[in-house]
Formats: structure tokens, sequence, C-alpha cells
RNA sequence: GGGUGGUUAGCUCAGCUGGUAGAGCAUCGCCCUUACAAGGCGAGGGUCGCAGGUUCGACUCCUGCACCACCCA
């Protein structure tokens, strides 16, 4: 074995060994466990996002695979229609072309070049993560039969009424020239103005001024509202309004939704372009006028003058003409959120279009209920009031989109606009004897969510009914961040429902999402970006820099990105290894929302790869070729002699560190059973961590050597040392194989035969179960008291500046009969670890000479002070010791001179006291004694 | 305006049904002790956001407030 970890070298061995020998397809036998990959989009790349929620989803289902259930973790992607047929645009651009030159077949069959091209590049991402996804099951939500399942969904939803085409106001992308949903709408604060117009009432007498941040949309105002509660203006309701510019007469309406604090208290309404005003117009029956074009430029129904013009230069003109005719009262600067497209970058316009929209009442009701009533669980549980929030207050969905990457909505038009919907143009035509009628089909394709909404059965091969959707549906967990719980979770819920009648899934994980150090997101535009590759793989500054600053708009900006980055990575990002990545992940991923990266924590974890590294290869050295199986033979079973430690055979006696290792990963391993089936990853991670360093390494190893080095002990206790050394290795690295598959591979292969045990691989291992009868309680008490011996005996040591190779003696004094005992047993274990030249037994205190000592319970360890120790540095130490007491006395004292605590606590609680009160006291005698002692020398 | 989450050591975070405040990283000593210097041994460091309340006892439960973040309007 290498001396050093090497995660490349690993990690480039075991992935096409486990693929290529399908170790990731499910089983075929046991209870099933089947998890949906949140299908990313197929020309992506992979993000630290993905990263995390992959290394979740894969320690989950490598977890459930061992424990023998009939694992499906299922991948795939999606389409991404708006953001794929963007990438294909900009390339055309590049050639100076549009989509339209093409056409719209030509330009599809290059989105589909485009994905062939780029497509494997997220699945190749993933490979690199260690996942086990079936990949012989890999779905695109393009593919034929998930498209088939698309048409099906969206033929019975319309005959059943539950799908309509209408014109609605929706979320208009005035640059992709497409309708886009809520998700790809960001609001952020900008500073704008507030202007307020003076409205003059049609009958002269006059006039009211309301205040907008959108002059221009009063073009299309078909009233003006105020509180009916409002005193200023309950006379004027129901006059109406001369609207300037326009010359059109509006009515002054009564409404509640109006603020009589905000403004004027006066609101302009445009029912056509702002979602509030066109809920109040349709309470109003007011007309919507709509006076922009697809470009957002006015449109015919302005008046002439600003027809034509960008919506800005319109509002610039009105600003001007209201001027003019003194109609502008004030101009306010004005703090509000602006609704921009996420991939153009643009203001969004709510327009009025023709769209199909699904109707999501009818579907929500059942999926609330499947909530409310258990059959899904969302984790951590406070997310169901998300949800509840959500879909209670539902809006019918949006489903079409003016672009042409995506599933073509199947409907078809004949020459006068009559529509009909059905799988095909030929079923149409039979269906309402069209004869040959033409007919066009509708230009349209649906929102990609509306078939990643269809992902848990539509992957199974629904509407078919095979044998996998009849075994792995419903789903069993579904991992994902909260900021999807509308747009895609409680989707699937209510088209589970529906079609399967069934949920999609029985328990909903929520993690966090991943952020930078400070807190902030991910982004490209703020260079804070961090690949999960280059955390694997490690990458220079110079490559960091230039791939954060590739592509800027701004070059200030790319200058900044540039100092940020030095400044955080002066020498670049080491390589960590995907298991020391893995591990991070599952230590971040506790209950909370947001998840701070510390490269801290990964080069931690990456040291405790290569402590597991180390650990192993000790084990090895200490076991290799020195045991042998039953009749001889090894586990690998080709008649080696010598190589199986673990087995059954000859005779063996366990020490007590033996004995205690073996009780303490009897708990581990039902605390890490806990903790995953609890969805803590963090506590996962920590317990592993903590019992493989803390424990395993720092004590129990350091407690083999002397039993393997000891010339005097018997064969036998040997043999049981190695036994245990290596048995708990094997262990320790089936625990730890879910959330670090490589090295506990490369270290299981090594390790198996010498445990006895035989396979393929270590995924298919049985998951470690605890055996309670192995927990020997008086074993780990033993245990902590060498313990407690040795570190009182190293803290004497450091403090006096004892050197660690200088062996001390140490006397013995107080004491009972159990410590005498211990003592005895214990020799080798206390000599060896504290570094001691002697243990002796003294019968009476007072012939102890001036010593440091160390507390035991209530027997002291001394060593003597002649040569070794300095009398003023021992006093300070032990005023500090005393100091320690001191306080915990005076809580102990506190709590037990209080009658209430006394009367009022649990019996047990208030003996508990008691008893550290008379063990602190004691201890603090015997200090005090010492200092006593030492000061008198 | 409504809702959700957060506030614990210098930093990043645990702390399960109230009963001795923990870890990692960072800091400070001492050590190249034949698994590991990506290491070992040891040490220091916290009025658990603030104010009330319940309780014998509150980081933990309740109420209010402050600040931060996100979601919805």
């Amino acid at each position: 074995m290498e001396k050093t970890y090497n995660p490349k070298s690993i990690e480039q061995k075991w992935y096409p060994f486990w693929e290529q020998r399908g170790h990731f397809a499910p089983s075929g036998q046991g209870d099933p466990f089947c998890i949906m990959i949140p299908p990313p989009n197929v020309t992506g790349t992979l993000h630290m996002g993905h990263a995390f929620q992959d290394t979740i989803m894969d320690a989950l289902t490598r977890y459930q695979r061992m424990k023998g259930r009939n694992t499906l973790w299922q991948p795939g992607t999606d389409h991404a229609g708006i953001a794929t047929q963007m990438v294909v645009e900009r390339q055309l651009e590049a050639e100076d072309k549009t989509r339209h030159d093409l056409g719209r077949e030509k330009f599809v069959e290059r989105v589909w070049d485009w994905k062939e091209e780029s497509g494997g590049g997220i699945t190749r991402q993933l490979r690199r993560m260690g996942t086990s996804p079936d990949w012989s099951r890999e779905r695109f939500t393009m593919d034929e039969g998930l498209s088939e399942a698309v048409k099906e969904v969206f033929v019975r939803l319309y005959e059943e009424d539950l799908l309509y085409r209408g014109k609605r106001l929706v979320n208009w992308d005035p640059v992709l020239h497409t309708a886009v949903s809520d998700l790809e709408v960001v609001s952020e604060e900008e500073t704008g103005h507030l202007w307020h117009m003076r409205y003059p009432l049609a009958d002269g007498s006059d006039h009211l001024v309301v205040a907008t941040t959108r002059p221009e949309t009063m073009l299309g105002d078909t009233a003006v509202a105020v509180n009916p509660e409002d005193e200023r203006y309950r006379h004027l309701v129901g006059k109406t309004i001369l609207l300037p510019l326009v010359g059109r007469e509006i009515p002054i309406v009564a409404d509640e939704y109006v603020d009589m604090e905000f403004g004027t208290g006066c609101v302009k309404i445009t029912p056509a372009h702002d979602f509030n005003d066109y809920e109040m117009g349709l309470r109003h029956d007011l007309p919507q006028i709509n006076i922009l074009t697809p470009d957002a430029c006015i449109n015919e129904n302005a008046p002439e003058k600003y027809r034509g013009m960008d919506r800005y230069e319109a509002r610039d003109l009105i600003i001007h003409d209201l001027k003019e005719q003194d109609l502008l009262e004030e101009i306010e600067e004005h703090r509000h959120k602006v609704p921009r497209g996420d991939r153009s970058g643009t203001v969004i316009e709510p327009l009025l279009t023709d769209q199909w929209f699904v109707r999501a009442r009818p579907l929500a009701e059942p999926a609330i209920e499947a909530v409310k009533d258990g059959r899904i669980r969302f984790i951590p549980g406070n997310w169901d009031k998300t949800y509840f929030n959500w879909m209670e207050d539902i809006q019918d969905w949006c489903i079409s989109r003016q672009i042409w990457w995506g599933h073509r909505i199947p409907a078809w038009y004949d020459e006068d606009g009559n529509v009909y919907v059905g799988r095909t143009e030929d079923e149409v035509r039979e269906k309402h004897d069209l004869g040959d009628t033409p007919l066009s089909r509708d230009e349209d394709v649906l929102d990609t969510w509306f078939s990643s909404a269809l992902w848990p059965f539509s992957t199974l091969g629904w509407p078919e009914k095979t044998p996998e959707l009849e075994t792995f549906y419903p789903t069993s967990v579904l991992v994902t961040g909260f900021d999807i719980i509308f747009f895609w979770v409680a989707r699937m819920i209510m088209m589970g429902l529906k079609f399967m009648d069934d949920v999609p899934f029985r328990e909903v994980y929520v993690h966090g999402l991943v952020r930078d150090a400070h807190g902030d997101k991910m982004s490209k535009s703020k260079g804070n970006v961090l690949d999960p590759l280059d955390l694997i793989d490690g990458i220079d500054l110079e490559s960091l820099v230039e791939k954060r600053t590739r592509n800027m708009m701004q070059p200030e900006k790319a200058r900044q990105i540039e100092k940020a980055t030095r400044k955080e990575f002066p020498e670049g990002i080491a390589a960590h290894g995907t298991d020391a990545l893995r591990f991070t992940f599952a230590a971040l991923a506790s209950t909370g929302r947001d998840i701070r990266f510390d490269m801290g924590r990964i080069e931690g974890y990456r040291n405790f790869c290569n402590k597991l590294w180390n650990a192993s290869r000790y084990v090895l050295m200490q076991c290799e070729g020195l045991d042998d199986a039953p009749g001889g033979a090894n586990a690998a079973g080709d008649g080696t002699p010598g190589a199986a430690t673990g087995v059954e055979s000859d005779a063996v006696e366990l020490s007590l560190a033996d004995r205690w290792i073996i009780a303490r990963l009897q708990q581990v391993e039902a605390e890490v059973n806990r903790h995953i089936q609890d969805y803590r990853l963090d506590l996962l991670a920590s317990d592993l961590y903590e019992f493989i360093w803390h424990e395993y390494c720092d004590w129990y190893l350091e407690l083999s050597k002397p039993v393997l080095n000891d010339d005097a002990a018997s064969e036998a206790a040997k043999r049981g040392t190695r036994r245990t050394l290596v048995r708990v290795l094997e262990t320790i690295l089936r625990l730890a194989h879910p959330i670090m598959p490589f090295i506990t591979e490369e270290l299981w292969q090594a390790v198996a035969p010498l445990a006895g045990k035989s396979g393929d691989t270590i995924m298919r291992q049985p998951f470690p179960e605890p055996d309670d009868a192995r927990i020997d309680e008086a074993a780990i008490e033993e245990l902590e008291w060498v313990k407690q011996f040795i570190m009182g005996v190293r803290r004497i040591r450091s403090e006096m500046d004892i050197a660690p190779a200088r062996q001390v003696p140490v006397l013995l004094t107080g004491g009972t009969l159990d410590d005498r005992e211990r003592a005895e047993n214990n020799r080798g274990f206390l000599t060896q670890l504290a570094r001691l030249e002697s243990i002796d037994w003294l019968e009476d205190e007072s012939e102890a000479p001036e010593s440091a000592i160390a507390l035991v319970g209530e027997m002291k360890v001394h060593i003597p002070l002649a040569g070794l120790i300095d009398k003023d540095a021992e006093i300070e130490r032990l005023d500090r010791e005393i100091g320690k007491l001191e306080k915990e006395i005076a809580k102990c004292n506190g709590k037990l001179g209080n009658d209430n605590f006394v009367n009022k606590a649990p019996e047990a609680v208030v003996n508990q006291e008691r008893e550290r009160l008379a063990d602190f006291t004691t201890q603090l005698d015997n200090l005090r004694e010492q200092r006593a002692r030492i000061e008198a020398m």
C-alpha cells in the first residue's frame, strides 16, 4: 500500500468495476426501495447543489442496497426547454442566424445535435461523484416513452376538463417571446421612480392623483380605484375620469384591496398589465386593454402617437407629455421589486396571451389530503406548512411555452379556430369526423415542469403497466431542495395521485441549499462558484481565475472577481478526492436551510480519509500472513495459508481493549443505522468520524501495540487482538461505505480476506447490525478507567515538560481493591501508553516522595518530583485544578442546598448530584492536601 | 403586511423527549515515538441574540422584542 492516500487512482479503478459488473441494478430481491433523481438539465454541468443532493441520494441508496433491499436509484435528465433552446440560439447567433432562418424542424434537429454532443457531460460528472444509479434505466424527458406519457396526460386532462386554453395574464419575457414560470422570474429591489399623475374627473370638477412605477401602462387604464372606507374619496365613487393622453372615460371604483396609506390612496387600474389589477378588473367587470406587443412595444390599442415605441421610450414621452399638460404632480425616488427573466435579464411584463392551463384546484385537493393524512411525510416536518400554504391558494398552471424545444402540444385547429385535442392528428380527425378539413397543429410546447411532474411514473414505463411500475411505484423518498417544493414536488403529487391513484413517494427529504463560505448564493455573475470536480481533482490558481472570469460581460466585475479569488485561494485548490467531498456534504447535511461550504471542512475530511488509509495499513502490516483459516485455507479459497485472521480458527483470547472496541462498535452501529433512517447524515458523519479517529485509531490501535509487541503475550492473545483489529476495521469500512464508497472499497478488498469475508464488492455486503449481547459494559467501564489513568499521567507530563520519550515511574496510593486489580490487569497498556518506567503500590501514603499527582477516582497516581518536576509549575497546575473543582462544587451545593430541588426533582437526579458532590469533594481534599505537601517542600 | 427558518467558542456547525454546554477548523505549548507531520500528546477559549414567563432546574418549553435570511402578497 502507498504510504499516503491517493484518491485519484482509487476512484478511476473502482467506478468502472462497479458499473461493468452491474452492481447498480436492482437485485430483484427484498423489499423495493426506490429513489428518482431530480432530473438535471441534460446539457448542463454538475454544480455544488447537484453534488450535495446526489451524495445524499447515493448514501441512502447504498445503505438500503446493503440492507438487502431491492434498490433502484433511477437517473435521468430533463430537456430544460428555454435554457437549452437559448444555448443553441446563441450558437446560431455566432453564425449570424436566427432560429427562424432555419425553420422549426431544422432548428429542433440542431438542438438534438447539441444534446447528443453535450448531453453526456453531467452524467459523466455524476459518475465522478461515485454515485450508484442504475444507468441502464437512464431516462430523458424527451425520450419516446416519456413523450408518450406527456401526450397521454395532456389528452386525458383535457378530456376531463382539467385542462383548457384561454386568454390570461402570464409572465411574459419580451426578449424570449414566451411565457415563463414564476420560478424563472427573479424579483429584486431596484431603484426606480414613483410618478404621481393627475387624473382629471370627466366633469371637470376636480382631479385625483395616482402613483405608479410604470407610467406607460396608463395607456391601458380602465379604472381608478379607492378604498371604500376612505372618507377622502367616498363621494367620488361612481364618477368617471377622463384618462389623460388617451381621452377614454373610465370609472372610479371602490375596492378593499386599495391600501389607503400607500401613496395618495388612489390606484390606477390596468387589468391587462398587472396581476392585481387583473383580479380587480374581474371583480368590477372592467375591460382589459392590452397595449403591448410581444416585443413590449406599444400596440394599436394606444393612441397613434405612441404606437410602435419601445415601452421605455413610450414611458419617457408620456412623462414628457404629462408634464406639458401640467398633469405630473411629483416624481419620487422609489425602491421597488422589479421582476426580471432569469435567462434574458429583461424586465418581465404581465401580458394577456392565449395559453394552455391546468385547472389546479381539483388536482390540489387530493394532494393536500395526501400530506394531511400522512401518506406523504416531509422531513423536516415543518415543510408541510410551506406546501399547504401554496396548495391552499393554488392558481391555475400555465403550461404552454412559445418556444420550439420541448413536447409540442397535441392540439390542432381548423380554419375557424376550433381546437381539437388528441394523441395524433389522425385520432383527432377520426374522433371529430373532420374528413380532410385543413388542420394546423398548435405551435407551442409544454413547460418542462409538465413532463417533470410525471417523472416518478413516466420513467417506470407508464402508461404501460410495466413490472417496474408495479414494483417501484410509489417510490420511497424524494430528495430535493426546498426551492422547488411548489414547482415540482407539489405537481408530482398532484399528477401521481391523478394518474397512478397513489402518491409518487412516501417521504420528501428537503435539504438546504449550498452557499459559499460567506453564505452567499453561488453564481457565475458573483464569481464565487465552486466546481465540485475542482474540489475533487484540484485546480491551480490561474485556471480557477480564468474559469471564474470567462465570458464575463463587464470587465470591471471580472477584475473584482479575480482579486477576490486570488485572495481566497492563493494556492488554488488542492485535490481532495471524491470521498472527502462526499463526507463533507454528509457532515453539512443538517436541518438548516443554508449550507455554507467551508474549505476547512473538506480539508479536515481529506485528512480523515488519510487517517483511515493509514490505520488500514497498520492493520494489514500487523496481520497479513500470520493466521491460518481452518484447514489451512485462506478466505480467498486458493489454499494459501496464513491469510485469514478474522475467521474462527485457533483459540483466541480477547484483551480488555478488544472487548471494549467490540462493545463500542455495536453502539456505533446502532447510532449509524438510526441516523441514516432519520436522514441525519450530519450526525452519522460525526459519529463515524469520532469513532474511527478518536476511538479506533487514537485508542484501540495504540492499545493493540502492547499486546502485539509483547514477547510475553500468548499467541492466543495476539491472535485475538489481530482478529479484532481486522474485524472491526472490516465493519468500519462497511459502515462508512454509503458515504465514502471509493476508499472503503479499496481498503475492503485488501482487508476482507483477512476478516474471512469474501465477495465481489463491499457494495453488496450486508450493512452492519448491532448485537447487544456484545456490548460488554464492564469492559467499557474498565477501559474508561485505563484512559483516565493514562490521560492523567499525560497531562502531568505535558504540563511539567517531561519529554515524551522519557519513561517515568509512578506510585499508586489509595484506591479500592478494584483499582488494584485493574492496575495489575492493565499493566501493559498503562506502561506503554503512558510511557511508564514502573508501577508500584505504596501501602502508606506518607511514604510517598514529593510528587505530582493525578486522580483516578479515589486512587492517586504519583509521579515523583525528583529531577522531573518543577515545584512552582506543579503548584500552579494544582491551583488550576482546584479552582475548577471549587466551581463545580459550588454548583452542586447550590442545587443540593435548595429544598425545592431536593424535594421535587426525581430521586435519581438528586442522587446523581450527591454523588458528584462527594466525588468532587474527595478530589478537592486530595488536591489541597497535595498542594500543602508540595508547598512545604 | 402574512409566513418560515436562523441567532451557541475567533470561524463553520451539532446539542434527540428540560438535569455536568460539545465537535471540526483556527489559536497556543511540547514532540519527526517504526500506521499516519494530511500526524501525535496536551492546553486555552462560550452570561447559548435580548427581556419576561413556566419549572426544583431552561441552550432546550411558552410569550414578546431585536437583528439576519428566505418565501408569499
